[in-house]
DNA sequence: ACCCAGGTGGCCC
DNA sequence: GGGCCACATGGG
């Protein structure tokens, strides 16, 4: 319990704002030991600033890109971002994150590459914005639990934020809790018949159900 | 040879 | 509004 709660307020480790932003659209249907990977390459050649990002080689910036998967509209898409930071920010994310909330969610959504959940998680993690991720595997828990059955990301978002809390720290709790508990358990309980989130498959392997 | 991962956008009906 | 599909690499 405590080694999980101290993995929990680890859950997006990075240096800045900006790096929880590029690291949102990497870790887009990626496992996140390769957005290490590529984060630590964009760290080692001084890529990762906005001003950097703005004005590099669309072909050095795939090739950083590449272990994460669809790395041509995520390279694409991180440039334009950049830019964007560059043109209407002077450069400054947290700018970006500051003031209404819900404009400020409108400027990310406004992005290609960005949608809800991956503006959700920058304004929660990248700028400590009350707003929670209601991810798939959080839409699936809450389901199999009868917390909340529900497939449809604002009911659920809306629903957390109401009846749970509107603290970024104990939303951002809760979401790398729920998501990390259905991998460990994913993990280490293989053959849990009766667990309510796990199903197994047709090769004996369990699976976070879908 | 499968299946999966901290999604998004485009197109079709 | 829902149901498909492409996007793509690395790990189990």
């Amino acid at each position: 319990m405590l080694l999980a709660h101290f993995q929990v307020e680890n859950w997006w480790p990075s240096d800045s704002a900006f790096e929880v932003i590029v690291g949102s659209i990497l870790t887009q249907q990626t496992n996140w030991e390769n957005v290490t990977r590529s984060l630590d390459m964009m760290r080692s050649r001084e890529l990762l600033s906005s001003r950097a990002l703005s004005s590099v080689a669309l072909g050095e910036l795939e090739d950083v890109v590449r272990p994460c998967g669809f790395y041509r509209q995520k390279a694409e898409r991180i440039v334009a971002l950049a830019r964007y930071l560059e043109e209407e920010f002077d450069g400054d994310s947290s700018e970006l994150l500051e003031g209404d909330l819900d404009e400020a969610r409108e400027r990310l959504l406004s992005l290609r590459g960005i949608g809800k959940e991956t503006a959700d998680s920058i304004l929660l993690f990248a700028g400590g914005r009350p707003k929670f991720v209601a991810a798939a595997y959080v839409s699936r828990i809450l389901s199999r639990t009868g917390l909340l059955v529900s497939d449809e990301y604002d009911e659920i978002q809306s629903f957390v934020e109401s009846e749970f809390s509107t603290d970024p720290g104990e939303l951002a709790t809760f979401y790398a809790l729920l998501v990390q508990l259905a991998k460990s358990h994913c993990r280490t309980r293989p053959a849990c018949a009766s667990c309510p989130i796990m199903r197994e498959c047709e090769t004996g392997h369990a699976h976070v159900m879908k």
